[in-house]
DNA sequence: ACCGAGTATGGTAACGGTTACATAGTAGCA
DNA sequence: TGCTACTATGTAACCGTTACCATACTCGGT
């Protein structure tokens, strides 16, 4: 109840006429102490106003209760049900959580790991793009354990929870093969644009179409610009599929300002499956990957390995494409906005 | 380098041949140290992979150069811009962030609360309706620096960076008076419907109109009932004022599908200029509130106020209204936008 | 030659907890 | 009665850094 100078542990041995080590042992719920000590000790505790120092209880016990979670930009609408669901596991576990955003940047992604590990942080969950790859030599030599949410799967060194992206693309090629789609754009960031991206790879084996890969530098930002593009290369119909639901959204809203039907003349597909993505106009097809999945599986596989940095385990989620009013069956006539 | 066990900074004088007090200075950057010194030492922390531990420099220092961000949900699209912000500007000066979802659930936020306290946390920033109201006791006896977030302004306890809900509202109003509307209705939550709630108060001083207020639980969630219940008391034209972007977004949705034109039979306005406001269709018309302000002057004024209690400083943004295409003229007849 | 200021380094007591170990009382039981 | 097991509490070393103090060397000025 007083006022915060600083109240230490023996403060409140002193003032319930106790030793330490007692007052230890009632913080702590392990150890005999006797009912009426508690008692005591509590009330004192109550009446200092004493909070036991994390710095002090990490340093002894050499363990930290904290875990980190890099990421790349909580901006991206994909993230917040991710770091919520781990936030909400983290807790229920005895942990809690710094957030990183690396923001793709190299000299913050190192500034981080120096960060955590001067933390001495027990685990490291990352879902970031390519961090893994970049940093994999500094990762080796981080101290606590570390797992990768949404990196592809089979990683020899690190845990990993993934996701099927060829499988997600797949699902989507043969939606749009199946609406009679014969032209397709996947709109993305160059990274998606390498060599064998699978989630493209299965665009196109599902469709049996050669979608063309249409760069775009970063999420929302010159949408305009490229739908412009698209148009001059290709008069619908087509179907455009976004790396993710804030491109589809808002290259479908470019489109349809310029007068095209969605769906009817154009189809368009996101990724990620955004709270938002069932109340747009009209409701966009995309596929869930479950992220919240991410936060449970991620915090499991932390615990069932342990300390013991030789055993690495995989799980899997299953993407699921959602269908809703985005993409539809083409109409024969040419007939554009009334 | 070398794998992890606990290189300390005893390893690191041994192995560079000088006393512990000298590898601290170097690690620091202040008091005295030969240039051929500071060299020996930085190689050897290089190749022990020497991490100097937080809980030690921690409790050594009593500072902890952490701060706590105390939000209710980071899964409503309002908390991304804002937390970023935050970070970013905390990072720029040193600390690092522990964010902390209250979910508006009491026991949360006092665990939250002794947490916090219990890591020596510097500083506190709050954006969280009501916390401060619920938690002020407890908020008197915080160790560090208190900040709020986005509540009333004049607070006599806690230095606050507020918006102007009232002038929003207003702006809202007249805007809605302007195009021609007899009828609005406002959404919100309970909180909301709170006596003299200033958002809503503006809106009715703006246009003249006393907005029905219509509670809906959470957001985005049972919105379908909700346009039954609004269209069965009225029937267009009429305008909807959704408490925040996402719950305009999906009454948008719900009167679309039901045949409705926006703008012309119905309007409808947001609140706080989420990035996809603009992308959806038609794009939102909404108030931005600037919630990247908010994580700046938060720690400007954590900074500003330091460690004197008594010290309680304001700084107040103002809302802006975003005219996009939800809103609009209402039309004579029953035709809709050519 | 001597002095003082500046430079370079080492020794060591904190910081605030936890925990292994020691001590001692009490109760059950042969 | 004496032995064992359990309960209750205290003592003090230790976790890894930092910062105060002491020591010692260098050098320019008188």
């Amino acid at each position: 109840m007083a006022r915060n100078t600083n109240i230490t542990i023996r403060d409140v041995a002193n003032h319930a006429g106790v030793s330490t080590a007692t007052v230890s042992r009632v913080i702590s719920g392990d150890g005999y102490v006797s009912d009426a000590t508690r008692d005591k000790v509590e009330k004192s505790i109550k009446k200092l106003g004493y909070s036991p120092s994390y710095a002090a209880q990490s340093l002894r016990t050499q363990k930290s209760t904290v875990i980190g979670l890099i990421i790349t930009d909580i901006k991206n609408p994909f993230y917040p049900e991710l770091v919520s669901s781990v936030e909400e596991e983290a807790r229920n576990r005895g942990y809690s959580l710094i957030l990183c955003n690396s923001q793709e940047d190299i000299d913050r992604e190192i500034a981080y790991l120096d960060y955590l590990d001067s933390h001495r942080t027990d685990g490291l969950l990352i879902c970031a793009p390519g961090f893994a790859t970049r940093q994999r030599k500094r990762l080796r030599q981080f101290r606590g354990t570390v797992v990768l949410l949404n990196e592809n799967a089979g990683d020899a060194e690190f845990s990993t929870v993934s996701t099927n992206n060829y499988q997600g693309g797949k699902q989507i090629g043969s939606h749009l093969k199946l609406i009679g789609h014969r032209k397709i754009f996947y709109l993305g960031t160059r990274r998606e644009s390498e060599d064998g991206y699978p989630r493209l790879q299965g665009v196109r084996t599902g469709s049996g179409i050669d979608a063309k890969f249409i760069e775009t530098d970063d999420f929302g930002d010159d949408l305009e610009g490229l739908a412009e593009a698209i148009l001059q290369v290709s008069k619908p119909p087509f179907a455009v599929v976004g790396h993710n639901d804030v491109m589809a959204i808002s290259i479908m809203h470019e489109l349809m300002n310029r007068g095209f039907k969605i769906p009817g003349e154009i189809s368009v597909i996101g990724y990620d499956d955004i709270e938002l993505s069932k109340m747009v106009n009209p409701a966009l097809t995309t596929v869930n990957q479950r992220q919240s999945q991410f936060g449970k599986w991620g915090m499991d596989l932390f615990e069932d390995v342990g300390n013991d940095k030789r055993v690495v385990k995989t799980r899997e989620v299953t993407p699921e494409l959602i269908i809703r009013d985005s993409s539809g069956e083409l109409v024969k006539s040419g007939k554009g906005k009334p």
